[in-house]
DNA sequence: GAGTTTTGTTTCAGAATTGTTACAATCATG
DNA sequence: CATGATTGTAACAATTCTGAAACAAAACTC
């Protein structure tokens, strides 16, 4: 189920837009101020983001940039009843993927929102195919010509980021950073067992292989 | 550089668009039918598409319809003086990603533009060719007439410096601080070493070579 | 053209990085 | 709380990279 997270001070809005979601088949939470979206970001994993901008308190603004610092994938659509290019230019700038002037037509906020959807490869089932090798994000689960293959989370983190983007080098620490966190004490080197790990694992898997960049760190190669 | 195609019949708007994106750092090449779109995006690879809806003979949609048959990736904006929902029901249906109301502000087109590469994973690539030699920057990997050049990291740093800059001269100094660190206590002369291997592992790439600056360092030159 | 300086090339030992395995600690789960 | 899975570290082996040294070649100077 993909989950939406509204921030939106106008209650009578907010509830509207939450039904309008609701009955299109997508889940809406929705929060009357960031403060109560941060709470909620914190409790559990939204998909995508809609947000006011004119808020008591917290604005939009800084609501978006806080959000992007820890998350620089989640797609944000602003909405507001400004309709000035300042407005605009600072949201984009800040790194917001869309932006809708009140009042706003729900039927083309859903649109939007499935576009973004969409784009950002979210969907009802986050799945990665490569050769024969299957990834379902959602189930963190791994199939090889169809035979389970058992990989703890860890492993299938860093399988599945670096099957995302073929042939791009992630270095130790860029990927100690995403999947340990930044107050982890563990070493790089624990970097490298996983990676034996995964080479076993995937050793039968056609279509890919993870190569070594001396110096650096770690790519996979789609073949 | 990134490649955006601008299909609309409206010359003076087409040429307007074109020219602000171009001043932008994007490259926008502007079509005035869909049929001459066809024709361009045959003989070269787009990144985006922005099209307008009411055309003569084949419209917007049916060419978005076309485009994504064969590209389910590439990001397509809409940009028409229609505001009814159904015209923007249909482009979103069709897949495309974002949809903007005539008279379109430039510079929201610009970010918009700007929004959907980001969000389609589309940048600058960091690959660098030089006549049949392909170094892509994010692989730390070269490639010579579809061979691969085995480098290592250090000799890639070097061999991409020089050829981002050609004909600049370098002095092993220049080099040492950026690719060894300060550091480090390595003499000069391994520099030259370094440019051995290098003009050894490029000896069959047409199209530059390693020119020594006598008393100052070194510089690739293109022929 | 002899002498001097700079550069080219090769070799090789040592340095650094990485692969792999075993093991202990931790976590999850029933 | 017992069990098994997961995790991280340490140690060692294997591999690759690195750069000094030595000598040859080339370029420059007078």
């Amino acid at each position: 189920m993909i989950r939406i997270l509204v921030v939106d001070d106008d209650k009578d809005l907010n509830r509207l837009i939450c039904a309008y979601l609701g009955d299109s088949g997508l889940y809406a939470k929705g929060c009357l101020s960031v403060q109560e979206a941060y709470d909620e970001m914190y409790g559990s994993i939204y998909d995508l983001i809609i947000s006011d901008i004119m808020m008591p308190k917290i604005d939009g603004f800084e609501f978006a940039e806080t959000v992007r610092q820890i998350n620089s994938n989640i797609p944000i659509l602003f909405m507001s009843a400004r309709d000035d290019l300042s407005a605009k230019e600072k949201g984009f700038r800040i790194g917001i993927d869309d932006y809708m002037v009140k009042p706003v037509e729900l039927a083309e906020l859903e649109m939007r929102v499935r576009a973004l959807l969409r784009r950002a490869n979210i969907a009802e089932s986050k799945k990665l195919t490569v050769g024969s090798l299957t990834l379902d994000a959602d189930a963190v689960s791994a199939e090889n010509n169809g035979e389970p293959v058992q990989l703890s989370t860890r492993e299938f983190n860093i399988l599945f980021k670096l099957l995302s983007y073929p042939n791009k080098t992630f270095s130790r620490a860029q990927l100690m950073d995403e999947f340990w966190g930044i107050d982890s004490d563990a070493g790089l080197r624990a970097v490298d067992v996983y990676i034996t790990r995964l080479r076993e694992k995937a050793a039968d898997c056609s279509g890919f292989e993870i190569r070594t960049v001396r110096g650096i760190g770690y790519k996979a190669v789609l073949k």
